[in-house]
DNA sequence: ATGAATATTTAGATTTGGCTAAAAGTTAAT
DNA sequence: ATTAACTTTTAGCCAAATCTAAATATTCAT
């Protein structure tokens, strides 16, 4: 079961397109991957025969059980290495992005474990994003993209879309960082801006471009 | 300046052959990395017209100065990814040089250099192999193959060759261990066994195979 | 419901690294 | 100085992953 960088590559993109869309588009695939259309085309035959995905001709793809799990253990490797890199090695969240798109195709399994346990079994990578276990399960995040987010509900934020230096700026400025507690206070219609509020800060207006690539999770109720 | 992973172990192991012999023969490449002659030849037709090695036909390779400079810094990858892995992930010496195999094409310069601040800038990697710097120079380590010390010379124990769970359950008994001071008291021609002797213990035989697993440096005669 | 626009697939080539079998060069022993 | 044994190279082929250009499906707008 040891599959190429490439085919990797392949699956991951898949599964993350399946987030948004249950079938894959050859095109949507091709942009993803920096390639062309009939690339994918012949990938995607391959790696029908490998029964990692479901295909039919004109009719877009979906990972099949064992690509899905083939998948989120790369996934599972990329966020390691990440939390690695920014925890250990004192890199940038912004950074570690390509040299985690090369660490995660390292094959042994044994390393990615012992890693793991190394960094005290972190829940998410840098970003936000939960880390799947050592079987290739991920607990469901229920993240919601603020521009969704119903009014007045207390939140916290737990990703951000867009890692560029850009939005680290703004975010930056505005005092947004993963963890940061927030309500949306009202959404204009006109321009999608919406009004949010920190805790302990008066409200502010951020632009509909910044609020689509922030997601947060709910605050649970305060339990019992 | 970036070379595939077959290249980079095509330098790596052309240079870990010159420590032998000054030019290296099709067949010892060949044999070396698991491949035909044929296909070695090809290979060495390509890295001459990027320049990494002088070849002639028939008479053998040596790498350039930018040949030796690229192997050595995957090198450097190689033992910084073990040293890594020995002493953070607690894997043992003996299991750690195949991950390294992998992790040596890790392109990142800057992630090496970091993991190298991280792991505090160590001078050799678990088996007693020096480290090259992040320019590429390695500290000459005039190592001796222990079957041909001279007669009564000290020196301590710096390498072992092959790294099995055999040879070292040998070394354990007999406490030989990497940084361990030794002389050679006698060789036996009959089967070239050699007596050694550790300081403060009396003198044991050891057979021509383990000797030729253990390489040593000659101690420094005494400054001035 | 049909034709234009868009999406996808096929066909044929290329590049990289590898293989086998056969040819050619080198070395060593008499 | 020849020839046998060997090493090395050449020639022709293969597989993976990519590409371009052409062909074919699908979809959408009228």
């Amino acid at each position: 079961m040891k599959y190429s960088a490439s085919k990797e590559n392949y699956l991951k993109a898949i599964f993350h397109l399946q987030q948004e869309q249950a079938s894959v588009s050859t095109n949507a695939l091709a942009q993803a991957l920096q390639t062309t259309a009939a690339s994918v085309t012949d990938m995607l035959k391959k790696l029908k025969t490998q029964k990692l995905l479901h295909y039919e001709k004109y009719k877009g793809v979906k990972l099949t059980t064992e690509g899905r799990k083939v998948a989120l253990l790369i996934i599972r490797k990329h966020r390691l290495w990440e939390y690695f890199l920014v925890q250990k090695l004192s890199f940038g969240w912004e950074e570690v992005h390509e040299m985690a798109e090369e660490l995660e195709h390292v094959t042994s399994k044994k390393l990615i474990d012992r890693l793991e346990e190394f960094l005290g079994f972190p829940e998410t990578d840098p970003h936000g994003d939960p880390i799947p276990d050592l079987l290739g399960r991920m607990p469901v995040s229920k993240q919601v993209n603020l521009a969704n987010l119903t009014i007045n509900a207390s939140c916290t934020v737990s990703n951000i879309g867009d890692q560029t230096a850009e939005i680290m700026e703004l975010l930056n400025h505005k005092n947004i960082r993963i963890g940061t507690k927030l309500q949306v206070k009202k959404k204009f219609s006109f321009d999608n801006s919406l009004e949010i509020k920190l805790s302990n800060q008066t409200a502010f207006t951020i632009s509909e471009h910044l609020a689509k690539n922030l997601f947060v999770k709910y605050d649970d109720p305060p339990e019992k």
